[in-house]
DNA sequence: TGATTGCATATTGTCAACAATCTACAATCG
DNA sequence: CGATTGTAGATTGTTGACAATATGCAATCA
């Protein structure tokens, strides 16, 4: 074995549980879109998959039904969870005022070289957008939002934060796409970043609240189109 | 059996998973005190306790986990979790945001009965206090914080906010209680209530908001107090 | 023909046993 | 005497088997 290597390996089955990874590798299932909304997920099928009995297999399902992100009916078993448009509608409520309490936080604490990396995630996500590169734009998208909630420095939002992010993502999986306003968006970035670096905590949370509540418009729109 | 008892229990045993039940008893036993924090929580003697196999116990266990009412390390068990001063403290950052998000949200859908029903339960909890019946009170502003949440009319919000809730009281149990300021805090409860009857969401919020913040100050206050 | 009943199969719910690991204490050695 | 090693008991981790329930299909009957 490599020197290099092995710690990793090691400690990852040292200090994780069989239910921990199995539920690590379920939830990148459903968050990739591998097991989608209101599907069936047989506890069997998954115990082959990953060479275990059910047993780690039920534990992990039950700490991912109360994440939200699966649901389960007695004898019937565990499905993956479907968001509603109201759902994802109220989802976003909290989520505006936990990106308000983002934006005012990071604005206080975030060092200069934070300020920077933002900016850069900021220049991809233009880049992206000129190649009209969807997905790279999601994914840079998650990581900013995922960056910001980190700089705001408390474990317990950023926990929070995710599992909204995690349902919402569900929501977008639905089959539904941005309504197409890249560019807006990254505009609305630009404008938080530049008040967090102006040091106006005010108006970086009053920024991305406004942008989580523009996003939800966006949402709307899509909503709207693919529904008739 | 009687015919009027029968259809809950019949639907409790046919709706609810014995794991199900199993998670809200230990999730009683902590939230009561019986448990305590960093107590070792032992699977066969609750299995023992409730009649049932390790199974579904592991399986409630891994669901409280994840609420964060429990905390596990692998081959050694769960414990209750312990909350220091430093994460209540992340928690009410959150817990704020929230609170005026709730106070706004009251403030203009709560019907007048609702308003009538907080009246009712400030009232009781000026009896309370001229009682010093701490218990009582404590019991009727956890009671008072829920009905707020709950003619919010978010699911999501609800369901957030019970999360930090809990913890919270977790971490109460620890031993100290408030720094002894029943009616200011009752006398706050009263200005968010005529906010919310003069149906102004703004300044509802915003005293809710402070509600919070001045609560925190008196968990400080008795941390400092029960830590010298 | 259409609805209903009964059966076969698949799936979940629960359990009890076994393996792996930890903890505390006693025995041993330098 | 202090530190280390070894061992016994307790506890957790995981498994495979069995029971209970649901589902789909075929057979039956009005």
């Amino acid at each position: 074995m490599t020197p290099a290597a092995a710690p990793s390996a090691l400690q990852l089955v040292q200090s994780n549980s069989l239910p921990e990874l199995v539920y690590a590798e379920i939830e990148q299932l459903i968050l990739r879109g591998e097991l989608i909304s209101g599907q069936h997920v047989n506890e069997s099928v998954l115990a082959a998959r990953f060479g275990t009995s059910r047993g780690p297999i039920r534990e992990a399902l039950r700490a991912l039904e109360e994440t939200g992100l699966v649901r389960s009916e007695k004898n019937r078993g565990v499905f993956v969870r479907e968001i509603s448009v109201a759902e994802a509608d109220e989802i976003y409520d909290v989520r505006e005022a936990l990106d308000q309490l983002i934006g005012e936080r990071v604005a206080d604490r975030a060092t200069a070289e934070q300020v920077r990396g933002l900016k850069a995630v900021i220049t991809e996500m233009d880049e992206a957008t000129g190649l009209e590169d969807v997905k790279r734009y999601h994914a840079l998208n998650l990581k900013f939002h995922d960056m910001l909630v980190d700089f705001a420095g408390n474990a317990r939002l950023t926990a929070s934060y995710r599992l909204l992010t995690k349902e919402l993502l569900l929501f977008r999986l639905r089959g539904l796409q941005d309504g197409g306003g890249f560019a807006v968006s990254n505009t609305e970035h630009k404008a938080v970043v530049k008040a967090i670096a102006a040091r106006n905590g005010a108006r970086a949370g009053q920024l991305l609240r406004l942008h989580a509540s523009e996003s939800r418009a966006r949402m709307h729109k899509a909503a709207a189109l693919a529904g008739k």
